[in-house]
DNA sequence: CTCGTGGGCGAACGACTGTTTACCGAATGA
DNA sequence: TCATTCGGTAAACAGTCGTTCGCCCACGAG
């Protein structure tokens, strides 16, 4: 069983997480191609050879990076598909909760944004790996919308990936946004609303306009 | 004058380029952060120490990079937006040129894609003024179609950011096709025909729906 | 023809890197 | 209680790195 595990695995834990969240901090700065080892080690407090009773080698440590991040990430959509309204306060809500995300896992999303199309080529590929992912279940829910009646499978996936792209490119610009500034946020949300209007838009009149 | 220059800058210019050439080479399998000045020097054959006689450091030359891969964009658009004809014939058209650009400049797009949000902040910079100006023309360019009669300057510019958004996602999809699957590159193709031809759906019903 | 400019060279520097080794000592299970 | 497992340590290894320093010598201006 797993709820009780020895003082000897929590500490090892403990000293995991504490490397995933000091590479975390330092990647706030430089990509995970260019952060070493020792660096990482050093800004824990630990000996250099420690690293590697935890992970094989930087590589493994930012596929475990990306599993973290998704898991915050999944957390995010969760919320905004159990959201029941009005189409434009639907939206509202969705950009609401995107803002939200980004401020609160700022490093998480940085990370990924950068690693996406990285140097590292198994971390871009986990990466690749949980967006595709991610696409098909939002084309499994759009598929199951009454807006959806008569749509070719391959369309939905089309407008599916369309959502997730904009998705990607709204958290991108709140990422990018001086954390300190609400007047840039918030042309930001408005943008993102109204993208997301037009597109609905075009949605509704895609078979015979 | 520029057209005749002696010997002595033809040879320096020749080696500039040479250094960016062998970068640009190597950074196909890993990014700029994490590229050495002694690796680019012995890729090209000269000394490290000939580096500083062209670039201040890696940065410099990434900064010069930048221009050399949106000289060969702008190209691009210009193919784009001279193409006049049925607005379904535009769409072909504009994804036709978008494949051809990638094939042709893979190199050059993906150091675009890698380094956007990567980890040397001089070259991030570059890189976002240079999209910005890029949206910034083409919202003058749709301002003065006769679709965007009645909308607001804020709201062309909302729609400049998803063609552009849209474009990048394509040229990206493109990227990191496998070079030698057609089939492939026709999917990717077909669905950025899809997705342009549902924003322009979007685009007609914008005002009054 | 002569002389100064400047691109490229080889060598050296101190600092830092990833990885291996043997070893310590506390938590663990019998 | 005793033997064992194992996370963490210190030290050393061979490389690589960015940067600086004179020096060379073909080129170009006078």
């Amino acid at each position: 069983m797993s709820h009780t595990l020895g003082a000897r695995q929590a500490q090892k834990q403990k000293t995991r997480q504490a490397l995933l969240d000091a590479a975390l901090r330092l990647l706030e700065h430089q990509s995970l191609s260019s952060l070493g080892l020792r660096e990482v080690t050093r800004e824990v407090g630990v000996a250099p050879a420690a690293f590697y009773r935890h992970f094989r080698d930087m590589a493994d440590l930012g596929v475990a990076l990306v599993e973290e991040s998704f898991g915050s990430l999944h957390a995010m959509v969760r919320d905004i598909r159990d959201e029941q309204a009005e189409t434009d306060e639907v939206i509202r809500r969705t950009v609401e909760v995107i803002a939200r995300y980004v401020r609160q896992h700022r490093t998480h999303f940085r990370f990924l944004a950068r690693e996406r199309h990285g140097g590292v080529a198994r971390v871009r590929e986990a990466i690749a790996v949980e967006f595709q992912r991610f696409a098909e279940e939002l084309a499994s829910d759009l598929a199951d919308q009454p807006e959806s009646d008569g749509w070719a499978p391959e369309d939905v996936r089309m407008l599916a990936d369309l959502y997730v792209n904009l998705m990607v490119m709204t958290a991108t610009a709140f990422m990018e946004a001086p954390p300190d500034e609400p007047e840039v946020e918030r042309q930001i949300a408005n943008a993102a609303r109204r993208q997301l209007l037009l597109i609905n838009l075009g949605r509704r009149h895609w078979n015979r306009g």
